[in-house]
DNA sequence: TAACATGGTTCGGTAGTTGAACCGGACCGT
DNA sequence: ACGGTCCGGTTCAACTACCGAACCATGTTA
């Protein structure tokens, strides 16, 4: 647990938050389970961290119910967002916006649409159309990728809603 | 540099945007310099970190354009955010509402209001009032701090706009 | 001119991370 | 029923980053 609770961070919700989302790989958990990955071992090979730091970083989410083990295929346990976890949303969303506008080839941007009305979402994750920032559960997401053989990377070009299981 | 450049992160706007502020501490830093906070001496104080990784993420953040030495008073250097650093906002709101919302009584969240109109912004960082979302130098903060003898507390206080040099 | 604050650098000890190896149980094909 | 493979981890040594304290040159203030 290398994000020590000082007497600083008490009083502050940015400095609160990292404690719990601030550790290295953390946000990476976090964002694979958006988009719906859900296994230990795909977290695993997608992310390409060493098994220990996941079970550690999952326990520690666990922990502070972000999220959660659930039931999947075959008597397989899976792992989830709570609903605490998928209002983490707005901070993926923010991070993904930045890293795109500054990193990322425009052809390469992953697009967001609201899965209610389809209208393509803008920057902070309003829909235009109807005048709301929807949960990432209403949210569609389709990012690009070229020639690439990663399984996880092709499931995600086709539209596919936010948290929404993703089977390969 | 922690946070290695894996081919995984390559392709991805939310790794890649996690490589250049995911490293502990700055987005600490960052949020700092969002509060008006500018001298090397009062980030360290305020922040607590040792010196010599405040000296390291201040140069990551400058090589990355995130950040840049600007002349401060008395041919004093001071540090800023960039126009880019700037655009961090959402994150960094993000994260202070889901920390507000979990971890702090609703009595010491901070307030977060349009400079514009004066109105109160919503969840996402939105002018009810206004329709737009503001950037992070049109936004007033309020901090609530009860009983402590902490100068930076005491200073956001009273309403502060972002990004505005903070003295003290 | 002495004392102090600033903006760092240096250094040894410690804590977190890494990558590889290993392991029991579940599942699968035959 | 059997062997092989995948799954979900655990263990361990080597490495790297971080921590806290001490130090220091350069202003700045009294």
């Amino acid at each position: 647990m290398p994000l020590g609770t000082d007497y600083v961070r008490q009083n502050c919700a940015i400095a609160r938050s990292l404690e719990i989302v601030g550790e290295r790989w953390t946000l990476l958990i976090i964002r694979d389970l958006f988009y719906g990955l859900r296994r230990y071992s795909d977290l695993r090979k997608h992310i390409g961290l060493p098994p220990a730091v996941l079970t550690d970083r999952l326990a520690r989410l666990i922990e502070e119910d972000v999220v959660e083990r659930v039931p999947g295929r075959g008597a397989r346990e899976e792992y989830a967002l709570t609903t605490k976890g998928a209002k983490l949303w707005p901070v993926l969303n923010g991070l993904s916006q930045w890293g795109n506008e500054h990193y990322v080839e425009p052809e390469s941007r992953s697009r967001l649409t609201h899965a209610v009305c389809g209208a393509q979402l803008d920057e902070v994750g309003g829909c235009p159309q109807c005048g709301v920032t929807p949960a990432a559960a209403d949210v569609e997401i389709q990012k690009p990728s070229f020639g690439t053989a990663d399984p996880y990377a092709q499931a995600l070009r086709t539209p596919h809603r936010l948290l929404e299981p993703l089977r390969l």
